[in-house]
DNA sequence: GTAGGACCTCCAGCAGGGTGGAGGGTCAAG
DNA sequence: CTTGACCCTCCACCCTGCTGGAGGTCCTAC
């Protein structure tokens, strides 16, 4: 199939099917005598994969990493439940910064707080951001 | 003082102070004869305010509006507890996101799990990323 | 043989938050 | 007067994941 096709049935936009040939993610594919690129059905297994791939927070990079393995040395389950295993680790760091943060924000910001403009000074630019919660509870 | 004493006493270097003023964060300040730059103790506290904003998640854009805010219309507290509700809301959203995620990957490959070979499929890349979360634990 | 849709390459740019180097000028001490 | 630290501008580039236009070619049907 051509690559209009592929885009179709892979769900992937055509500039970006190219963009991704660059890239590395999908080998160059044959091409017609005049030019243009003829695609098997690997081409859409290989583009689900990666939108799955990408759906699980995974980067071009990790996913080219992880096509590269399969290329080389077959399946890489093995290499993908060590990546895997790291990106939960990654995701649950982010949650917790993320759950500080908003406690955080929670504590400057209650829900129906009316700014105490009393607060104000000249020597800074807003209090709610500038002072730790902890004074701004005080 | 001079920008490289600013950077020092505000803890932002020199070259993201400039970048700075050209992003509309700082005002230009008045030049010697000679042409180099000469700040007061306001522009200490405006990139601590930006250092500060940051620290809480604000994107630059945010924060230059803040800034625009008080310079022309004096105390910034409501247009910020504002900004910060909406930035709660916004932390929120993401953590619900991340939550979803962590608890599909964590559903895809539980802590101590030897990858199933037998489930490698030829037409797949890997089945811990392609199947579904149910799919795997059946 | 011609229309027109699909395709080709190459270059450029978006956002966000800066960083880096080249090539030169300023300032203060000695 | 020279040295050396500091400062100036301008342009370009980093990263990530694409997207867009310009200008030209291929394929297929009529």
């Amino acid at each position: 199939m051509r690559i209009g096709e592929l885009a179709v049935r892979s769900g992937v936009r055509v500039r970006t099917i190219r963009f991704y040939e660059q890239a590395g993610l999908l080998p160059a594919p044959r091409r017609t005598p005049g030019g243009l690129r003829e695609y098997d059905d690997e081409a859409v297994t290989r583009l689900r994969f990666v939108r799955a791939a990408q759906a699980l927070g995974l980067s071009l990079a990790q996913i080219t990493e992880v096509l590269r393995v399969r290329d080389r040395v077959g399946p890489p389950c093995e290499h993908v439940a060590e990546l895997l295993r790291d990106h939960i680790a990654a995701v649950e760091a982010r949650i917790r910064e993320l759950t500080a943060l908003r406690d955080d924000l929670r504590a400057r910001v209650p829900p129906a707080m009316v700014p105490d403009t009393g607060r104000c000074h000249p020597d800074h630019v807003c209090y709610l951001i500038e002072d730790t919660p902890s004074d701004i509870l005080r």
